[in-house]
DNA sequence: GATTTGCACGAACGTTCGTACGTTTCTGTA
DNA sequence: TACAGAAACGTACGAACGTTCGTGCAAATC
């Protein structure tokens, strides 16, 4: 191939065949874990839903616990690729909260996730079970929390935080509630209590 | 109360040592399924827990599922023992939703429940999993839904269905937040939403 | 051409799961 | 006191789990 100087390994450098394997592992263990769960993520079924050998592809990660980790940095990214960084042109503030909101229930709506939203199924299944997995998705949840209260701050909004937690409240409550009882209705309605909470600005 | 099925679901303990038994399995159940999930809730674990030989627990059920709907009734009636029942002398309408909020908020933050409540993780568990357990969840919680929309008409509250979504969500949020960062703030946020959604009645 | 390295494989392990079946122990009457 | 039925137990099973280990093979490196 090419002459160029080979560098040492880069952090994140996505070279060679089994980068992509792994790629491919994850994102489709996202979508197991959406429905199976995290733990219901089974190395066996993954394995053969994928067509490759459990041995093969428990070599990616070591342990379980390890391709959990992975899983879960893997939906992070997902969710910043669908609702953070399509909008991020959007300007600071009540649009780009609005813009955000519209994002993940859109999604939600088109059924483009099979398992519905990866991080409400993650929160309610190991808040209750310590260890390193707990503490990467309460991190990633922190960390989206902090963004909707900073766009709630930049909005002029008053409490912040508090506007912050009833928009995360109002559109997991519309995935939870839609996913229990396939009631489209709950969009409408989230929506509606979005714009009701955007509207002081 | 009518007559009694064959199948061991009556809910009464008035009779045999075989009822209160079962009863006390049900109790410890509900507690462990709310922390490990209503599949991770296994068989052996609740019966060494109840220092009780695992063939004895199980002959009580006849299969795992019967356990888990067993729980999931078992459940439903704890969450009307200390939500529903302790305010039905509240008046209809506005002060029954805050009765009925409070009851809710205040049991979580008391840490009654060690696992969380039970049904925002049966809910999210299952909602992927057709299935006769996932249908007694979704009739649980549709008959809860019902009931807040019943009393948010009797208040004169408009759009019903839309508030009743909506305390939905504030309380569910509540409880998910909770659990996964231990924020207290979360109580005192979800309080004054409900109050917002109540002002105008 | 020889050697090292990176990926994937199949077989087997020890454990735990739900479930089946036969036996023992308790308990409430006749 | 005897005894039938209920309740709890002990043992065993097949399947699936996460994990380990040794091997095959292609590409890269020497």
């Amino acid at each position: 191939m090419g002459a160029v100087a080979k560098t040492p390994v880069a952090v994140g450098a996505e070279q060679g065949k089994g980068a992509a394997t792994r790629a491919a592992i994850l994102e489709r263990a996202v979508d197991l874990a959406s429905v199976e769960g995290l733990e219901g993520l089974t190395i066996g079924r993954l394995a053969a839903e994928l067509q490759m050998s459990k041995s093969g592809l428990f070599s990616h990660f070591g342990s379980k616990q390890e391709l959990q980790l992975a899983t879960v940095g893997a939906a992070a990214q997902r969710f910043r690729a669908t609702v953070i960084e399509p909008v991020a042109a959007v300007p600071d503030g009540a649009p780009r909260l609005r813009a955000m909101a519209e994002a993940y229930l859109g999604h939600l709506e088109d059924g483009a996730y099979s398992g519905g939203c990866f991080w409400g199924a993650a929160s309610a299944e190991y808040d209750d079970r310590p260890g390193p997995v707990r503490n990467a998705i309460a991190a990633a949840l922190d960390s989206w929390l902090n963004e909707l209260e900073r766009q709630a701050a930049l909005a002029g909004l008053e409490e912040p935080d508090r506007v912050a937690f009833e928009l995360y409240a109002l559109v997991m409550g519309a995935n939870a509630r839609y996913r229990i009882s396939r009631d489209r209705r709950v969009f409408a309605y989230a929506r509606d209590a979005v714009e009701r909470q955007l509207a002081p600005a």
